[in-house]
DNA sequence: CAGATGGTGGAACAGGCATTCTATTTTACC
DNA sequence: GGTAAAATAGAATGCCTGTTCCACCATCTG
């Protein structure tokens, strides 16, 4: 009971606490341990019992976990998870304020830092202004009715078809993720179709490689549909369909944040439409 | 009673409601929407009777103002002042509703569309504030003084370390990406040393095959650093350091923005200090 | 200034709250 | 494998909650 006396009173403290005391805990009460982090908002606003049947214990269980935190009773360890919730909004406009105060002071890494999030941030507002709504529909369908999706895109593309891979796989999706492994990108290409279509994405300066599989496949008549930064793109002309993602960079560095939002969307909304096909 | 039927359900729009209504409402009433728009904290949290106090009315006048507001009593009023604590993410009838008032077409991937972006930016704002600037520091270094970077980072976290092994490359930072191509990903890593540093990315369900790979390395003492989502992440014990990035996901995938923001910084800054120091 | 209307204060109330208590189950140890 | 200890489930409890109700008061109207 050495260190129970210090009780902590704001969320960061408390958190540390359950995550130390997390491995010696019972059953039960880990189970609270660990959805009480996962869902924290839960904790603030609900009341015992209808956290109870969120995490599936007993409402005496919630009471216990509060205890062993170091708590007279729940409501109390409660007051520290609104707590987050309170002072949350005051750092948002205090942070702006300090950081723009501070900006010279700080280290170089939390400049660079802040660098790539403003970027990621202006990256994404600036495709939510300029993606045409028809456009993304039309390319939603031209994705769905495809037999098998080739995913396209090396270098620093690689990243985004790569996950969109990852993704599909999980949804269900047929697709074939053009690697390159072992030199082997034009096999991989090789099979795709008229019923296919091909998702290439590219930014300068555009891959070579990237272009001539992109030019390969059109001239074989495979559908194909573009991300790219501009409309002067080789990949333009041999897509029916092309997204300009213009995005921000941050010492050379682009952020990537819009590109993937974008085909995250591409992703979800073509299993969406198969789903409700099938 | 032509508008009562439409309640407002979300912040801004009560909000909205007080503003315009306030002129018309009578002496107590008006101290009542005074106190809420200046003490929104206290109405999300507060009891009828803790503000009633503090707004120096009596409880019942509470009650009658939820109700001149369109509410059937308090708690229904209270709802929506929780909704502007909780996650920022719109549900999805707020979303459509959005979308409506900004004219734009309310299909389901543009709505897609929308959840992504949205919750890119929440990942990106909660990172911002969540981030330790001198922990951000020490890795940094902690990475800057390592001979040889290995990136482990497999599944939906490949695009990260595939990201940063392509920034690297370009950067001049000596890294080895583990990819696991031909099931020789223990192998990769295991010319790992002391001298070296692992850069881990893992996220729920922590794919098994990083965590043993993380796990051998540690035990042959090569120092690590870790990209997690949670204190309980098997990542955590194995590493001197490490970052907990809560990304927002949407239909259940995750932003990945936030992410990349920080893999991004960590790559850049890293090479930015050992160019300084040479 | 009498009467009507709508606003207000404060007591009363039923329901739901956090908490406690105890029988039962699970775990740990010899 | 038996026993003591710890942990748990679930009912019981008393308090506090949001809400309702009604008497009283202020303000307006003719």
């Amino acid at each position: 009971m050495s260190d129970t006396d210090i009780i902590p009173r704001d969320f960061q403290s408390l958190k540390n606490r359950i995550i130390e005391r997390a491995g010696s805990l019972p059953k039960r009460l880990t189970q609270v341990a660990t959805y009480a982090l996962e869902h924290p908002d839960e904790i603030a606003f609900g009341t015992v019992a209808s956290i109870a049947v969120e995490a599936d214990v007993q409402p005496s269980t919630l009471v216990r976990f509060s205890q062993a935190m170091g708590y007279q009773g729940f409501s109390e360890l409660q007051d520290v998870f609104r707590s987050r919730l309170r002072d949350r909004i005051l750092n948002y406009e205090e942070r702006i304020e300090q950081l723009r105060l501070h900006a010279i002071s700080a280290s170089k890494p939390n400049i660079i830092f802040q660098g790539f999030t403003e970027a990621a941030e202006k990256s994404i507002d600036a495709l939510q202004e300029k993606l045409e709504p028809e456009k993304l529909d039309r390319a939603v369908e031209k994705l769905a009715k495809a037999e098998t999706i080739y995913l396209l895109g090396l270098r620093r593309s690689f990243p985004i078809t790569g996950y969109m891979s990852y993704a599909f796989g999980k949804l269900g999706v047929r697709n074939v993720l053009i690697d390159a492994i072992g030199g082997l990108a034009q096999e991989e290409l090789s099979f795709a179709t008229k019923l296919d279509c091909v998702l290439a994405i590219s930014f300068t300066p555009y891959a070579s490689e990237t272009v001539a599989l992109a030019q390969a496949a059109a001239s074989r008549g495979v559908p194909m549909i573009a991300v790219t930064d501009s409309g002067f793109s080789p990949l333009v002309p041999l897509s029916q369909i092309w997204f300009e993602v213009a995005e921000a960079n941050f010492e050379g560095f682009r952020s990537m944040a819009a590109t993937l939002s974008l085909a995250m969307t591409l992703t979800v909304a073509v299993a969406e439409m198969r789903g409700r096909r099938s």
